[in-house]
RNA sequence: GCUGGUGUAGCUCAAUUGGUAGAGCAGCUGAUUUGUAAUCAGCAGGUCGCGGGUUCGAGUCCCAUCACCAGCUCCA
C-alpha cells in the first residue's frame, strides 16, 4: 500500500468558508483593535484560526465583540476579489505588517503573489475563498490562545483565536453540541469522576494517583499484556528505575536527552551522578550482555512492565496523556539482519491483537516517522545509516502493507519509528505505540553475536511497545467508552441490590458464590434500601450488570439480572449467570 | 518553558462598592422496608490552593508561589 496521503474529509468548499471566515475574523480585529498586526490565518480541520499580534490581550468578552463585527461585515456582504502585484509592490502595501512583509521575502522568485481584498481589508494570500462575506453566517469563535510565530519558541508569541465555521446554522449547533458531548467523555475529567485517579497539589504536576478502581484496571491490562508477550517468546526483564550517568552517557541519552531527564545529585560536586530512567533500552541491553551471544540464541526478545520518569517541561502535562512518571510496556528484541523482517512483523501483530481487543483498532493511523536531514544534531549516525535503517523500515511497511504517511523530524534520535498515533476525544492526536528499528545503538554498548562463519556482528534492535504506556492507554478507553467499560476490564462488572435489609444476607451469599468462581469485582449495594433506590448516576451505567434480588428471587432460589448491554434480562440462577459472565469475560467481549 | 484563564465543603455553584463564609447534591445519625433517578427529619462538613503585603478590617485589592484548564512548543 505504500505512502499514503492523510485525507481531509473537508470538502475543499467548506475549507474555503472557513478560510474566509479568518480573513472576516482579521478584518473584525483590525476595525476593532487598529494596531493589530497580522500574521497567518488558515483553515483546519474542524475550523480555522488567525494569529495576531495585539498590545491588547484578547479576552472572552473580546471574542464577543469580535463575533458582532464579524456578523457586521457578513451583512455588509463585501466583495471578495483576489489580485497580484509585483514583489516590490506587495511588499510596499504590505509595508506595516512585518510579518507579511517576512513571508512576502521568502516566497521564490518565480511566485505569483497575490492577495485578497475585502472592503477595507487586503490580505497576503494564496487562496483560494468563497465570494462574498455574507457566505460566512453560521460560525462560532472558541478560544483565544498564545501561539509562537512560524511555530518556533525563539519566536515572538502571538495571540490566537481559533473558531469554527460551517455552510449552515444546524451544522454548526450540531457541531457545539458534540464539542460538549466530547467534553463529557475527557478522561480527565471522567476518570475523576469515576474515581480512576486523582492529583494531589503535594505530589506535584505530572504524577496522578491510581485510585482502586484505576489500579485495577490496569492491572488487569497489564497481566493481559504480560501474559500474551510470554505466549508469543518475550520474556521478561526486570532492571532497575536508575543508574549512574555512565550508562546514558554510552547511550547518548545524556547527550541527547538530558534536560529530560531527573538527575540525582550535582555533576560539578558529587562523584557519581544518577539519573531515573526516562527510558529502558540501556538497561535491557545489560541483559543482553549477561554474557556472549551467539546466532543460535537470536532473536532474542525482552519485555518488561517499565516505570520510567521524564522530566517534561510544565505546561505540557494533560490528565494521564502526558506524565512525568508512567508505565509502558516495553520490550527491546535483538535479532540478525534476515530476521529484522519477519521480527517486525511479529510486534506489528501483537500490537494489532492489543488494539483489536481493546476496539481502538479502528481509531489509530500509523506514522513512518523520519529523521530531518537538515537538522542532525537531533540524530546520532551518518546519512548512510539514516538511509539504511530507513529504507529498511519503509521496505518492511510496503511488504505488510501499511497504510501509512510520513513525518519528517519525528524519529527516535537513534532510529526511524513506526508510530501508531491516535486522536483523544477533543481531536489532538498522540503516539499510542512506537514499533522502532536501531542500527545503530548496539555497537556503542558493545552488543555483539558469533554469527555462523565465526565473525562477530552487531544485532538489529527493535524497540517496540505492545499496548503503550498504561496510564495512557487507560485515557484512551476512558473515552472510547465514556467509561462504561467492557466486562472484563471493569473495575466493578456486578452491583448486587438488595430490595430491601432482609435481603440483604441473600445478597452476601450470591457474593460468597461468584467470589468462589473467581469473579471478586463486586459492590454490594447495602444501603440501597436506605437510599430508597436512588442510585448514583456514573455507578449505574458504567457497571455491565446489575442483580437484584427480593421475595420472589429468594423464593425461587435466583436472582434479576439486569444487563447494560441488553436491558432486564429476567431471572436466571446463580450458575446460569456465573457461566454467562465468565464466557463474556474469557472472550474479552466489548 | 511560553500566552491566556481558573482555584470557596467530596461534587456543582453563591457571597452588593473590602465589613460575621451560604445552598443543593454527596456524607453521617435516626425514622421509613419500598422492584431501579431522587422518602422524611436531624447532624456534621471550609486555614476561601499555599505564603507574604496593603487596610481598623481581605474570599474580594497587590505581590509571589503551587496546582488545574485551553493553546503553542516538546513528547510515549
Amino acid at each position: 500500500m505504500a505512502e499514503v496521503e492523510r485525507i481531509s474529509q473537508e470538502d475543499e468548499e467548506l475549507k474555503m468558508l472557513r478560510h474566509t471566515a479568518s480573513h472576516v475574523m482579521a478584518q473584525a480585529v483590525k476595525r476593532l483593535f487598529p494596531g493589530t498586526k497580522l500574521a497567518i490565518g488558515p483553515a483546519i480541520d474542524n475550523g480555522f484560526y488567525y494569529d495576531f499580534d495585539s498590545e491588547h490581550s484578547f479576552t472572552t468578552e473580546d471574542l464577543e465583540k469580535i463575533e458582532a463585527e464579524m456578523k457586521k461585515i457578513a451583512k455588509e456582504n463585501l466583495k471578495v476579489e483576489r489580485f497580484t502585484l509585483s514583489r516590490a509592490d506587495a511588499l510596499e502595501l504590505m509595508k506595516d505588517e512585518p510579518y507579511k512583509t517576512e513571508l512576502i521575502n521568502e516566497l521564490p522568485e518565480d511566485e505569483e503573489i497575490s492577495f485578497y481584498k475585502q472592503g477595507d481589508f487586503t490580505d497576503l494570500c494564496a487562496g483560494p475563498h468563497v465570494a462574498y462575506t455574507s457566505k460566512v453566517k453560521a460560525f462560532k469563535l472558541l478560544s483565544a490562545t498564545g501561539a509562537y510565530w512560524r511555530g518556533d519558541e525563539k519566536n515572538k508569541m502571538l495571540q490566537r483565536i481559533y473558531g469554527t465555521a460551517f455552510k449552515t446554522k444546524d451544522e454548526l449547533n450540531a457541531h457545539l453540541e458534540q464539542l460538549e458531548e466530547a467534553k463529557k467523555r475527557d478522561h480527565n475529567k471522567l476518570g475523576r469522576e469515576l474515581e480512576l485517579f486523582t492529583t494531589s497539589d503535594v505530589i506535584g504536576q505530572g504524577l496522578p494517583i491510581m485510585l482502586p478502581k484505576g489500579a485495577r484496571v490496569i492491572q488487569l491490562l497489564q497481566r493481559f499484556v504480560e501474559d500474551e508477550e510470554q505466549r508469543r517468546g518475550w520474556q521478561l526483564t526486570k532492571t532497575p528505575f536508575m543508574a549512574k550517568s555512565d550508562l546514558y552517557k554510552i547511550s547518548g541519552h545524556w547527550d541527547h536527552y538530558k534536560d529530560g531527564m531527573f538527575v540525582l545529585g550535582d555533576e560539578e560536586k558529587d562523584k557519581e551522578v544518577y539519573a531515573l530512567r526516562p527510558m529502558t533500552c540501556p538497561f535491557q541491553y545489560q541483559a543482553y550482555l549477561n554474557r556472549g551471544r551467539s546466532y543460535r540464541d537470536l532473536p532474542m526478545r525482552f519485555n518488561e512492565t517499565s516505570t520510567l520518569f521524564r522530566n517534561e517541561a510544565s505546561g505540557e502535562m494533560h490528565g494521564l496523556i502526558r506524565v512525568r512518571q508512567f508505565t509502558i510496556s516495553e520490550g527491546h528484541l535483538m535479532c540478525t539482519p534476515e530476521q529484522l523482517e519477519s521480527e517486525f512483523k511479529g510486534c506489528l501483530e501483537l500490537t494489532n491483537y492489543m488494539l483489536e481487543t481493546l476496539g481502538l483498532k479502528e481509531d489509530v493511523s500509523y506514522r513512518f516517522s523520519q529523521w530531518d536531514p537538515q537538522n542532525r544534531e537531533k540524530y546520532i549516525g551518518t546519512e548512510e545509516q539514516w538511509d539504511e535503517a530507513q529504507g529498511t523500515m519503509k521496505k518492511i511497511l510496503d511488504d505488510l502493507d501499511i497504510p501509512y504517511y510520513i513525518g519528517i523530524g519525528e524519529a527516535a534520535f537513534y532510529g526511524p519509528k513506526l508510530d501508531i498515533q491516535i486522536k483523544n476525544v477533543h481531536g489532538k492526536e498522540d503516539t499510542l505505540i512506537t514499533i522502532q528499528i536501531d542500527q545503530m545503538i548496539a555497537e556503542k554498548f558493545g552488543m555483539e553475536y558469533v554469527d555462523k562463519d565465526g565473525t562477530k556482528k552487531n544485532p538489529y534492535i527493535i524497540h517496540r511497545t505492545s499496548i503503550g504506556c498504561y496510564e495512557r492507554t487507560l485515557a484512551l478507553l476512558i473515552e472510547k467508552y465514556a467509561g462504561a467499560f467492557p466486562t472484563w476490564l471493569a473495575p466493578v462488572q456486578i452491583k448486587l441490590l438488595p430490595i430491601a435489609d432482609r435481603h440483604l444476607d441473600y445478597m452476601y451469599d450470591i457474593k460468597k458464590k461468584l467470589a468462589d468462581n473467581g469473579i471478586v469485582r463486586v459492590e454490594i449495594d447495602d444501603r440501597s434500601e436506605k437510599l430508597g433506590y436512588k442510585l448514583r448516576e456514573a455507578q449505574l451505567e458504567k457497571v455491565p450488570y446489575m442483580l437484584v434480588a427480593g421475595d420472589k428471587d429468594i423464593e425461587n432460589g435466583v436472582i434479576s439480572v439486569r444487563s447494560r448491554k441488553q436491558g432486564d434480562m429476567g431471572q436466571m440462577s446463580i450458575d446460569e449467570f456465573i457461566k454467562m459472565i465468565t464466557e463474556e469475560i474469557e472472550t474479552k467481549a466489548r
